[in-house]
DNA sequence: GCTATAATTGAACGAACATTCAAATAAGTG
DNA sequence: CACTTATTTGAATGTTCGTTCAATTATAGC
């Protein structure tokens, strides 16, 4: 009856993801946006609305694939090794995996576009807050977790993300990510 | 002989550095800069040149006055009172007083902008890195400070700035920041 | 293979952008 | 007061931006 689509979502929003966390919202333009995901504006405005409700659906995207990864590698990882060092490894390793660089919600929280739901970031962040507290509650030495502890190591997390951006080598930074976290963690 | 200036470069730049604190390198317009600074573009580029040397004379005057409260006052009250607790106070002290936002360093470092010398942002950071590393050495707990712990303990200060942009009370992120860098340095 | 319907195309739009420069202005010197 | 020289003015420049939409194309059902 009609004619299909011509790409796939998640892939759209897979390239999209790239150019928005590479430069950010306000240095990423329409033009870049249609390069990348092979679209032209007019299939890009039909399928997925303008800059600011392209960037909504990234967020969505990109939170929904680091949840995934934590509630499940990362339970099933710590399942295994039911220690805080699994934990952390598994943290650490997330974070070299996308490229050691920071987290796209903390440089939107940082950029601050209008427009860019802030509302939305900060629910996303306490949405994995709640998700590393489980797989810390999953290791022996800690089994209950505070929230006032949870938050120590949130801080910490997004401080080595911000550590990672200094270009130091993989080995200084997971150095200073393990001391840090264990000596905050360890009792 | 000659017209004189009528501005401050002084006043100028703390005015840019209001605006592209705000909004970023990229979503900052000429024009705003104009607005802000009460200059005409002709005056603008005169006297600072394009966009680009703008931020970086932005980024050296920010940075100085970082430098200088650090190792001024920050100096002085640590002299007064030897302890660790009154250098961690005095670091959130000094990220209230600047309306609890996180570093324009430390944005610039994830926004990346090009041409906003990456390189001179690291430099700046290591700067201040050095400059809370001496304020640590003049508490009697600590008196000597490694690599490493200063390195975690920047990380913490990292992910305070970060913390602050989830928009919870003074009070309580002035908990999480005190009891981090408390359970991080005491010995 | 024709038709109906939805997706794609890409040139075109006005707005906003960083930057320029000839003209106007102000002030120190003789 | 006139002259010289540096500063300021602000309209104008060419470019790039986000966005639109009439025309074109592809496909599923008959």
């Amino acid at each position: 009856m009609t004619r299909s689509c011509a790409y796939e979502v998640p892939d759209v929003l897979d390239r999209a993801t790239e150019v928005f966390w590479k430069q950010g919202y306000a240095a990423t333009t329409m033009s870049e946006l249609c390069d990348i995901t092979g679209l032209q504006p007019g299939s890009l405005y039909a399928g997925f609305g303008n800059k600011q409700a392209i960037f909504r659906q990234v967020i969505e995207h990109y939170s929904e694939k680091i949840l995934r990864e934590i509630n499940t590698r990362g339970v099933i990882r710590v399942s295994e090794e039911k220690t805080l060092d699994s934990v952390i490894k598994f943290i650490i390793e997330l974070m070299y995996e996308s490229g050691a660089r920071s987290c796209l919600l903390i440089k939107t929280l940082l950029e601050k576009p209008v427009g860019s739901e802030q509302q939305l970031i900060l629910s996303k962040l306490n949405l994995i807050e709640q998700s590393i507290g489980s797989l810390l509650e999953q290791a022996e030495e800690i089994q209950n977790i505070n929230e006032r502890d949870l938050s120590s190591v949130m801080c910490t997390i997004y401080g080595i993300h911000i550590y990672i951006e200094r270009g130091y080598s993989k080995e200084r930074t997971i150095k200073i990510a393990v001391d840090t976290l264990r000596q905050l963690l360890n009792r």
